[in-house]
DNA sequence: GAGTGGTCTAGACCACTCA
DNA sequence: GAGTGGTCTAGACCACTCC
């Protein structure tokens, strides 16, 4: 006979909820009765317990006891892989290439994305990556040179910003934004889109410590998915 | 002076890793080691060492040890709120239109997708959702009949399956995918789109203890974003 | 076989919150 | 004040994996 772990517990707690043994909204016994129930240890009932509540199935207050939740909260966690290790992952032929590399002012919208002084420059950089030859992702790419002066001396053109980056610029903070369109111009020359195709795009902004790092823009083909990790 | 909690522990070995104490790659002593070094139990390194590996800043393996991750696989996380609460709190009109509701055997794709029996029954529901009278989102929903079977005696005329399920029906898991489309016919038409527009496309599929419960495919305008939560 | 992480137990004290 | 969850400890055994 196997010890009860806390897997067990906490699954037959979830059939418990499924089955509406408790209502949502309902109180559940408390950790030291469950414990003798299940014949466990109130640290494990308790771990089975915490998990269930990240998970948004119980929400769990002191004094009151832990209830069976009414709306559980909803979220959603994503994993942002370098798009190498994305597509190597995929088991597909990774490919870079730079399409552009260009150091300037920034433009109106930068500055306002990005809160940036009104004489900043900016590297700009656009890069294709393909798996297995197929173009996967269109990257526009805009650093901010007063946050990381070493990327001006970089060509980017055997490593990509974006594993530069990784490497020599750690961020505190990200922000992702995702979104559909209609494919641009450019958008459908790069990934060679037909005509009005619909592309995936995501924009990241990070941080180091309040100031700006970089904002890019990845597009990518409407056949791209992304996924939940669990 | 405090006891090290499990927090504190944490938080110096994020610290260690951020300032390259313990380079990428590199393994890290062992909960032993670790737990004489903070005075605290080994239980409080582990917990403190597994939540690293749950965001990803470390790599754990039995016998190999502890190392820091190579390239961290950065996490976003988004919040799926409501369709209601989403509209309403950006201070719009929330307006609901069932579009039909039929009770049927589930299609070979919807099968295959949930992992149903060769005879399960489903409700196919299609919505639609509006804020400030404007197409907001085109709710595509299949409810598992063998899972939550009060469902075939709602009408969902007032209120939606969404808002239904989330009341009564708790789930403990739940998978989403992203992606972009170009508008079908019918995509078309309910959300008033011109010819070949984009639609970000998100679907969530949701188990409570391993019982499928619902697929839900939610199409929205291209100008809807989705932002990452702090 | 041996080393490292994974989990469990029994007991303890703390922290929050409700009444 | 009292009830419930939150966390820590010390010790133990297990499970996986490398050698």
């Amino acid at each position: 006979m196997r010890r009860n772990s806390f897997r067990d517990i906490r699954a037959e707690l979830e059939r418990r909820i499924a089955r509406r043994v408790w209502e949502p909204g309902a109180i559940i016994p408390g950790e030291e009765a469950l414990a003798v129930e299940f014949g466990a240890a109130r640290a494990t009932v308790n771990r089975a317990l915490q998990e269930l509540a990240r998970s948004g199935l119980v929400e769990r207050k002191r004094k009151s006891g832990t209830r069976v939740a009414l709306h559980s909260v909803r979220q959603a966690r994503f994993a942002i892989p370098l798009v190498r290790q994305e597509i190597e992952q995929a088991g597909s032929l990774y490919h870079y290439t730079l399409l552009s590399r260009e150091v300037r002012a920034a433009p109106d919208f930068l500055r306002a994305r990005l809160a940036l002084p009104a004489d900043a420059r900016v590297m700009h950089a656009r890069c294709l990556h393909t798996a297995d030859r197929r173009p996967y992702q269109y990257e526009d790419r805009w650093i901010n040179l007063s946050a990381v002066p070493q990327a001006e001396k970089e060509s980017f053109e055997e490593t990509g910003p974006n594993e530069w980056l990784v490497a020599n610029a750690p961020f505190s903070h990200a922000e992702f934004v995702f979104g559909a369109a209609r494919a641009s111009e450019e958008e459908k020359a790069v990934l060679q889109l037909p005509e009005g195709e619909a592309v995936f795009v995501a924009e990241r902004m990070t941080w180091l410590a309040e100031r700006p790092i970089t904002l890019v823009r990845m597009v990518h083909p409407p056949t791209h998915r992304m996924v939940t990790t669990l």
